[in-house]
RNA sequence: GGGACCGUAGGGUAGCUUGGUCGAUCCUUUGGGCUUUGGGAGCCUGAGACUCCGGUUCAAAUCCGGGCGGACCCA
């Protein structure tokens, strides 16, 4: 894959994820097995959610008035917000945004909601599509203007320490989220220069995508008062006094699945991981003139018998040769392949090809055939695992020269440095190596100097080439 | 925000410099038929395009201007 950017658009439309070729700039269609794998993408998605939250929906427009009174936030989105100024022929009274994120949409009515501290934690989430007006390159799934599967959860705290908490476990569920999908992550506390605007601190998942580049796949954000003090959030406590509610608010989007299939796949096409294949096992028949009926029963035989284990199982029956079906589902990804001919059938046997090795693996048609594929499927979902992480190990380097970081970076690598933790220092930094820092990925306890040679060092900080 | 580039069937392209021979090339895709099926088959026969608007001209895919869309570099 030596040229991912090209790849990456190829595959998204030949394998029908999306089609790009909606005429307004950054939107596109999510096609049918894009969609599916979203779906269960999704799935998984609500299971870690629903523990922790509830999920609702909110209106898409958010009247301008509300959208504009948090000015570190407005300050924040304002180039890139849509604008509704119509109905009809009518120019409006207001105008109306579509929502770029929902905070100003939800917390006016998180005031009415929150009277007292019973009402506390109050834990929101929303699945939507948000709006922003992107002047950079757009590309599918990954900077889009229209972004369809936004995932925003929004708490409410009584206090800080529980709001802290909130952050912390966010972050636990984004964790186990991505390691349900194999997708590696690095985590850093955003700069104060590029944290969510309105926020206390930001807390981000990166990824490194196969150029080198990382991509922002989740973030989990506490806002402390701010909000609620602009939106008069206020709760009555056990005295009976009033107090600002303390907030926090976590996002995901369609950047996952582009993860998911930018880290996983290869030169063949998709490789993805069975829990999110829209199907798991695909039955290719081999078919002669003789025994044609005798194949097919045995393929529909097995479907339901792993149908009944509720694997996702379809027989491609269409009328081509078979070559042209491996390669198919190959390119799809589809985690397992099942060859069955009268050849097999005469010995009681049946191939499998596995995706991630593309190893052939002879499989007995006894009791233990269902155990053994469920075994290739669990060892695969382990494997594709450990290869991302280990992909994203090989891409990690420290290096304490800033001459040396942008040739690290130019090679695809994140690069760890020592930091002092001073903004200007940041900035000046990201100016000398002209890469941006992604934040803070660890304190440091021992004696260091940062990388610009005259403070102590407090940080290692990340640096690299961003989506 | 600044700069330069691109737009021909669903996808990829030839043609554009020097306007006419374009009733537009080739590959892929695609409908129908025959034949075949253990890793992208073959043959026959159909289908499918000059981004849009305006201008120059006897004549525009080709030249000019603008819109829309795409892709890129710099800040």
């Amino acid at each position: 894959m030596e040229n991912f950017s090209e790849w990456f658009h190829d595959i998204s439309e030949e394998v029908n994820i999306t089609d790009a070729r909606y005429p307004i700039k950054g939107m596109s269609i999510w096609m049918p097995y894009g969609f599916q794998i979203r779906k269960y993408t999704l799935e998984i998605l609500r299971e870690f959610l629903d523990e922790e939250c509830e999920e609702t929906l909110f209106p898409l427009l958010i009247p301008e008035a509300e959208l504009a009174k948090e000015g570190l936030h407005v300050k924040g989105f304002e180039d890139e917000v849509y604008w509704v100024t119509k109905g009809g022929q009518k120019d409006l009274n207001e105008c109306l945004a579509l929502r770029p994120t929902s905070e100003t949409a939800m917390y006016p009515m998180y005031a009415l909601w929150i009277r007292s501290h019973i009402d506390l934690p109050m834990k929101y989430y929303q699945i939507v599509n948000t709006f922003r007006y992107e002047t950079k390159h757009t590309r599918p799934l990954i900077r889009v203007r229209e972004i369809t599967t936004f995932k925003e959860a929004h708490t409410a705290h009584a206090t800080k320490e529980e709001a802290a908490e909130q952050v912390e476990t966010f972050m636990e569920i984004y964790k186990n989220f991505f390691d349900c999908l194999g997708i590696p992550f690095l985590i850093c506390k955003r700069p104060e220069w590029d944290k969510f605007p309105g926020a206390d601190y930001t807390m981000a998942f990166d990824t490194i995508m196969p150029d080198g580049k990382t991509l922002q796949i989740g973030t989990v954000h506490n806002l402390g008062t701010t909000f609620a003090k602009t939106f008069d959030i206020q709760f009555e406590n056990k005295e009976g006094e009033h107090e600002y509610v303390y907030q926090t608010c976590a996002g995901l989007s369609d950047r996952v699945i582009a993860a998911l299939i930018g880290l996983h796949g290869d030169e063949k096409g998709l490789r993805l991981p069975p829990v999110v294949s829209p199907k798991q096992i695909t039955i290719i028949p081999i078919l002669f003139k003789e025994g044609k009926e005798e194949v097919i029963a045995k393929c529909d035989e097995l479907k339901k018998l792993f149908e009944a284990r509720d694997l996702r199982v379809n027989i491609d029956d269409r009328d081509i040769r078979p070559g042209k079906k491996f390669y198919d589902w190959e390119l799809k990804g589809t985690p397992i392949k099942l060859e069955l001919g009268p050849r097999d059938l005469k010995n009681n046997k049946t191939i499998i090809t596995r995706r991630d090795t593309l190893e052939k693996i002879d499989l007995e048609l006894d009791d233990n055939l269902l155990n053994n594929v469920i075994d290739v499927l669990e060892d695969m979902d382990e494997k594709l695992y450990n290869n991302a992480w280990n992909n994203q190990e090989d891409k990690f380097k420290f290096s304490d020269d800033l001459e040396e970081i942008p040739k690290l970076i130019e090679e695809g690598n994140v690069v760890a440095f020592n930091w002092c933790g001073d903004t200007e220092c940041g900035q000046e930094i990201e100016e000398i190596v002209d890469y941006d820092i992604l934040g803070i990925y660890e304190e440091l306890d021992e004696d260091a100097t940062c990388i610009t040679g005259e403070e102590r060092a407090n940080y290692i900080a990340l640096i690299a080439k961003t989506y």
